[in-house]
RNA sequence: GGGAGGAUUCCCGAGCGGCCAAAGGGGGCAGACUGUAAAUCUGUUGUCUAUGACUACGAUGGUUCGAAUCCAUCUCCUCCCA
């Protein structure tokens, strides 16, 4: 169930309700592909950093340790003790990132694990089953991600068919629901615009699958090598197409700039697994840029990560602190900058949200998006 | 005291007459990363008045058109025998 609570401009601001409680959109989903967040972060971590929303992976969870361990466990939030709200990606990405290793048939997909080289088949009734067990709040629909570049044939085909799959996913999610042995029987799903840069596809696609009434519209398939306007462009294009009284998640986006220029065009959801990974290999988010605690300008930088940054982090510990844990491979680096990267990203999106609340959303974001997007 | 093996650029370590400022690691310096096969990957790493020059492979002296590579002596290290 999804509220609108009020616009300024084309950004939205909004509350989902799920079975495990409430979402206060623009959010920024925390990802957790395999159950954990990257970094060593648990789900009191989470609380800490403010997350509202984790986000795992069916094609992970399948390969390890199985979607039926995690469903006689309880489900996914019992299982790794976060009781606030889950999504969960169907599968679609590893089509793209794991495309050495798969071969695309109508049924569905035909993998090789990446771990062990054995043969697994996930199709929409495959990755709905398995969100289905892992019992998550938003199921995503499974799709193709398409690479880019794509021919406009590949893309027509693939758009074809990823429409084919939704509706497969729509129809098994709702037995799968009606099972008396549901794990989380209030779990909804989202379909997913494809098209790559083509706008007509993208347009006509999303008119589509709006007529599906899903509970929930990502676009997908984009910060895949576009470059960064073609990606707005198609905002600008689709978003218009999409119902105004649903969710909009934009997939796997992105950069704060990114986050500002989405929120900006109507965009409600995100997830990027940037701030984590970029966290681990030391680039850090302030409010002036990002900084590379790597660079042997931090040696003996006493200040926190960012001054007046209310995360654990730099509440505790220097510039200097970090770049020495980095430097010398400690886990800890990671653990600290992983929780400042995704604290900063909750924080934005609360910024964003005051800034909708307070109609001066295109105040905030003339403030923020050059100084966010600097390499200091 | 006798015998054997070593000494290579910041470190380890390959090279054993020219294609060597010298493989490969490590370390250093920097860059990339967007629904996570990523605590990963890439570049770079003698000096300079810089499409060239200079200084370098323990030291010194030789052989050679040419030496990190061959010879002699010396210094230091390791191992074996007494």
């Amino acid at each position: 169930m999804f509220t609108l609570i009020k616009t300024d401009g084309s950004a939205r601001r909004g509350r989902m309700t799920t079975p495990h409680g409430a979402i206060e959109t623009p959010v920024f989903m925390n990802v957790g592909t395999q159950a954990a967040i990257k970094g060593a972060l648990d789900a009191g971590d989470l609380e800490r950093i403010g997350c509202q929303i984790e986000l795992s992976n069916t094609y992970h969870l399948h390969v390890r340790p199985g979607e039926e361990i995690i469903r006689k466990l309880g489900g996914l939030h019992r299982f790794m003790k976060w009781e606030h709200p889950i999504l969960t990606d169907s599968g679609g990405f590893q089509i793209f990132s794991l495309a050495s290793l798969r071969k695309i048939t109508e049924d569905g997909v035909h993998f090789h694990s990446h771990v062990d080289g054995c043969k697994i088949f996930m199709g929409p009734e495959e990755s709905m089953a398995v969100q289905s067990a892992l019992g998550s709040d938003i199921a995503m629909a499974f799709d193709e991600c398409v690479a880019n570049p794509a021919t406009r044939p590949y893309v027509e085909a693939s758009v074809a068919r990823t429409t084919r799959w939704l509706e497969r996913c729509k129809r098994t999610i709702t037995e799968l629901n009606a099972r008396e042995d549901a794990v989380n029987p209030g779990q909804v799903l989202f379909g997913i615009n494809q098209g790559g840069t083509y706008d007509d596809i993208r347009v006509e696609h999303m008119k589509r699958i709006a007529e599906l009434d899903l509970a929930g519209y990502a676009v997908g398939g984009l910060a895949v090598g576009e470059p960064t306007e073609v990606m707005y462009h198609i905002l600008d294009e689709v978003l218009p197409a999409a119902p105004a009284d649903k969710p909009r998640y934009l997939m796997g986006v992105g950069t704060p700039a990114n986050i500002i220029e989405g929120v900006r065009r109507g965009i409600d959801f995100f997830d990027c697994v940037m701030p984590a990974r970029n966290a681990r290999h030391g680039h850090l988010y302030t409010h002036e840029g990002v900084i590379n605690l790597n660079n042997l300008k931090y040696a003996v930088d006493d200040r926190p990560i960012e001054e007046g940054c209310g995360c654990p982090t730099c509440r505790m510990h220097s510039r200097a602190y970090l770049r020495h844990l980095f430097r010398a491979q400690e886990m800890l680096a990671c653990r600290l900058a992983v929780t400042h990267n995704l604290y900063f990203y909750n924080k934005l999106m609360a910024d964003i949200r005051d800034a909708i609340d307070e109609d001066r959303y295109d105040a905030f974001r003339a403030a923020w998006v050059e100084p966010l997007s600097r390499r200091i």
